[in-house]
DNA sequence: TCAAAAGTGTTAACCTTACACCCATGG
DNA sequence: CCATGGGTGTAAGGTTAACACTTTTGA
């Protein structure tokens, strides 16, 4: 969200903004992408990237030209889904800015860089951000706990976990996201087993990789099904594991 | 606020509007909540009630004074949930206009009446939606598709079937919502067990209900799980219905 | 007594879980 | 040889699907 009606030509849309969700995995820890503010309002806090959509662009459009200009990152090949829309009265200190924000998830991107609107890029651990040791600005820690409950959800019954990895990559690799993600462990075996035979979820590629130390690990790409029947479920029994 | 525009009280919203895509079961038949547009853009055309948010309404706000004028249906009591965004330039022949699209199930809803901006609310099978017989204004087809999956999917795992229901309801009524929406039968049996088996789906009442010939069937009221877990699934075979 | 709808029981097939075990590699 | 991580096998327990069967009502 940069400047308050630069040129007449962004008035029609001046109160439309988009916001990033973007997830990341790096040291098996569950990161979102934050920039620092450059401008008033919240200048100098943290925030997800996001700014005014522009006249003649769609929300997608602008979502990814904002990704580019404050984090420095191509968002092309992220898979962007829309997560939901805030317009309370009262949310932005400006007055009416309505917000679209998206929901992305990928591999381990590069090191973000700042941009125009934003001080600085950079990844913050979502532990920070859940349990209040960062603060950010507008409501965009409501945006943040429904984004990851949306993305918990959608790692049971979509295929959107391997966006998380490299490819190509292995089953444990695949493994490391759940468990980041749903913070409880999987049984490899079990794993394996249900990823295998859930029909487009993975696709093999014939290679190896060899891990620093053990037995070569089979490496796969991601398939061409989205939705996952049946759906890989987390554990129902309230109880975490070890 | 500034002093940037004191018209800007109704410039500012006036690009947003809400929609709603409200649905019913009539007649074992899964309708739509329609109006016949009573303004231009396409003026006498068929369309799903909404309208332009004011200046310190939130969205869900909007939505339900939408749907008290368009169609004289109070919404309070609805499920009302956000289903999506719609922004594209292009969409609407006046030049961009936002739409938040939200999505609402009732049961037998009464008979809805015509209002300012609407010459008159009817439902619609959404079966002659959904086979082109007919046409709705802007790109709320597109908006209708989404929200018959996303309801399709929120069967599985949300309790919101028994929204659809009026209280209180006998487990054959709600199996009926799921199989008019799935378009599937369900064995009346095994689908007992199920939703008896997921704690706070339903809520025994204690008292039955005759139906027009038969054994009186037990009383449920909805109960306070929403999450339902395990989900309901559909059958995965990708099998038709007979 | 019959038809219709609600509700119970049963069994085979399937899936999940937990865990034992084997395999391939580098050191 | 050992340690480490990848990968396979398997038996117990649970869940599901299909369908036979019983119950309760009005006509």
């Amino acid at each position: 969200m940069d400047d308050w009606l630069k040129d007449s030509d962004e008035v029609e849309a001046s109160w439309l903004t988009v916001d990033l969700a973007i997830f990341t995995l790096r040291d098996d820890q569950l990161m979102m992408l934050l920039v620092e503010r450059g401008l008033e309002p919240f200048r100098g806090k943290p925030a997800m990237p996001g700014g005014y959509v522009q006249k003649n662009e769609t929300l997608r459009e602008g979502a990814l030209r904002e990704l580019a200009e404050e984090a420095g990152i191509d968002g092309s090949r992220l898979h962007l889904e829309q997560l939901g829309t805030y317009a309370d009265p009262g949310r932005d200190p400006r007055g009416r800015v309505v917000t679209v924000a998206y929901l992305a998830l990928g591999p381990d991107l590069p090191d973000p860089v700042g941009g125009t609107d934003a001080e600085r890029a950079f990844w913050a651990p979502v532990a920070h951000l859940e349990d209040g040791t960062l603060h950010l600005a507008f409501d965009h820690r409501e945006i943040l706990t429904e984004a990851l409950e949306e993305v918990r959800r959608r790692l049971e019954y979509t295929a959107v976990a391997a966006a998380f990895c490299e490819e190509p990559f292995t089953l444990t690799e695949l493994r490391t996201v759940y468990q980041v993600i749903w913070g409880q462990n999987l049984d490899p075996s079990n794993f394996r087993r249900k990823v295998l035979n859930t029909a487009g979820f993975v696709q093999p590629t014939g290679q190896q990789r060899l891990p620093p130390t053990g037995r070569p690990a089979a490496l796969y790409r991601r398939g061409q099904a989205w939705l996952l029947s049946p759906p890989l479920l987390r554990a129902t029994t309230s109880g975490r594991r070890d």
